[in-house]
DNA sequence: CGGTAAACGAGACGGTACGTCTAGTCTTCCT
DNA sequence: AGGAAGACTAGACGTACCGTCTCGTTTACCG
């Protein structure tokens, strides 16, 4: 949850109703996948919540915000389990990924999302703070390629990983590739 | 060029001011690396550029084409010599990918393009006739990761690519783990 | 008409929609006496005149402006013919006062405006230009008592100035008074 | 003091602090003078007083009751006394009239009370209490014109009356127009 | 002396209006 | 016909206030 004051604190004042907060989070996902993040809006999401605009304003300081946590719950960055064999653990990675940015909410928040996070330090530190506790561990090179090629791949020939023939065998592809090079 | 009509057609009328459209583009480039993707607006390009909104909508059906066309000039989207050897041509590929993206106004324009290409059909195919030159004869997946690396890299920690010692390093370390595999 | 460019000036660009301000400003007069001055929104006026607050803030600096112009149209504020007796001007000219502030649009607009008047150097000018052809060459402080004395019955006791046995026996009483003073 | 209940009540439960009246009273005559009727809000006022917008809305229904209240305290609205001339007794008015609503405090808010006071009848009620007492006796033509002239010449022209040669200068004219008629 | 009732501060609640901005289109005159 | 200028509809933006409420706490009176 992305309030304002970080802190437990004390509450002082009339306490946050906390099913706004659910029945916002849920609007959010469901007008994501309906009519997609550039056509999401605070009114619509405040409309379908049946909440204002300014209960919205006062939790999240931007949409953008808003749909990081709707896109990203806890369930989906949790951390995965680890054998040691590079070859179980780096296809483990890939398609953990690829199903993470597979979920149809995350898919239609992340391309958004991209845009969104060079713009707002604080979104990227919100981003990555949900993600480092799954990614604890991992070079950084080894992340960049196999998120980015889950993340490129969705962008640019999102058909073939819907499928099931084709998206078993770019894992695959994916997965050899970052275990035994291309000379292989 | 991308004009609301693609065919030569025959001039009829008073033909296009070829200098409005380079005055456009060089405004746009400036104001992508000024103001970002997220600021731009139509009367922003106009006013720079010493023309009005209308001259605008006559030539581009958006501002993502706008912006698609004016980061990425022909310059930088040419194909590169390839030598045969995996090693030499994937560094070459990894470097080239990172320098198309770091060039500042692309770096400017990339995020907000790779949202904008996700809800338009027509820029997505513009987007894939501009590279298609430069990147044929490459296997779909080697160019998620070369090119989803670089992305995703300049997304998270562009810090790590602007300067010396640690972008070759990145370029270095992506080059052996695309080559040798994680397991060397 | 308050037009943010006072000069009559050579239009340049797309001429404003004269059938824009008809409609604007009937209906404003109409939801002056519907629902009052304190709740007339910019978003209602446009809404019942079928277009859109931009276009208003186009025409009018504020609702103050819009309301004024709606509520004192040029036919309440003509001059009126005199005869050279005082007493029979004194009685005209509070006839007229009390006309002109009974008219059920300016009765709902006169007390909001009285407020906005103080706070908006812009709009006293504005009422002031309005007023100054009906009332050429009265001395102030007589305009003080028959204008005041109309305005201020209006706001306290309006029960006597509506039907007529006591309209008439007041509009008497005060042409009696400024005629002759208390002493008679 | 205006409370919801007007009953002396059997005082159960805490009772209020009056310094929090005395404080609001003063929080709101300053800020009358200093941001005017149209920019007071409850929140200036109760963060000025040092106290909450909760313990306002306890005491006053309204804004324009708290300010009608601030405004006219009862120093401001004793009685006059009377000689029984005619000319004395008009120059007293008159004179009257022009201190109580030229006292700053007043002059802040008597435009905007105006404006309330044709909304809200209970303020109306509030009003006509308030100066019943100084104004007992006097017909209401009389007084209409003499409240009305004073109330008008300060919204049309401050000016004259802030400054010594021409206030006492309109105040005579006044009082001779009342006294013996525009005929003399 | 404990219970009750209403005050207190703090701040969120649902609403509503504000004034501005942008998108995309249209209309006018001019070249 | 294209260009320049600017008005058009439509609707999102972020902010401000309103009047109410829900807390946790404090202060008086009452039994």
């Amino acid at each position: 949850m992305i309030t304002q004051t970080d802190a437990p604190e004390q509450a002082s004042g009339r306490p946050r109703d906390g099913r706004i907060d659910e029945a916002v989070l849920r609007a959010t996902a469901e007008l994501l996948v309906e009519v997609g993040y550039a056509d999401l809006t605070w009114a619509k999401v405040a409309s379908r919540a049946g909440t204002t605009r300014p209960a919205l304003y006062r939790r999240w300081p931007s949409l953008a915000h808003l749909v990081h946590e709707a896109a990203f719950p806890q369930s989906l960055t949790a951390p995965f389990p680890r054998t040691g064999d590079p070859a179980t653990d780096v296809r483990t990675m890939v398609a953990g990924a690829l199903g993470a940015f597979a979920h149809p909410v995350a898919r239609a928040a992340a391309p958004g999302l991209v845009a969104a996070v060079t713009a707002d330090p604080t979104l990227h530190s919100a981003l990555l703070a949900r993600f480092s506790e799954a990614l604890g561990g991992i070079e950084q090179p080894l992340l960049d390629l196999i998120a980015g090629a889950a993340l490129f791949a969705l962008l640019l020939h999102p058909g073939d990983l819907d499928a099931e023939p084709t998206r078993t065998a770019w894992t695959d592809r994916i997965t050899a590739l970052l275990t035994e090079g291309v000379t292989a």
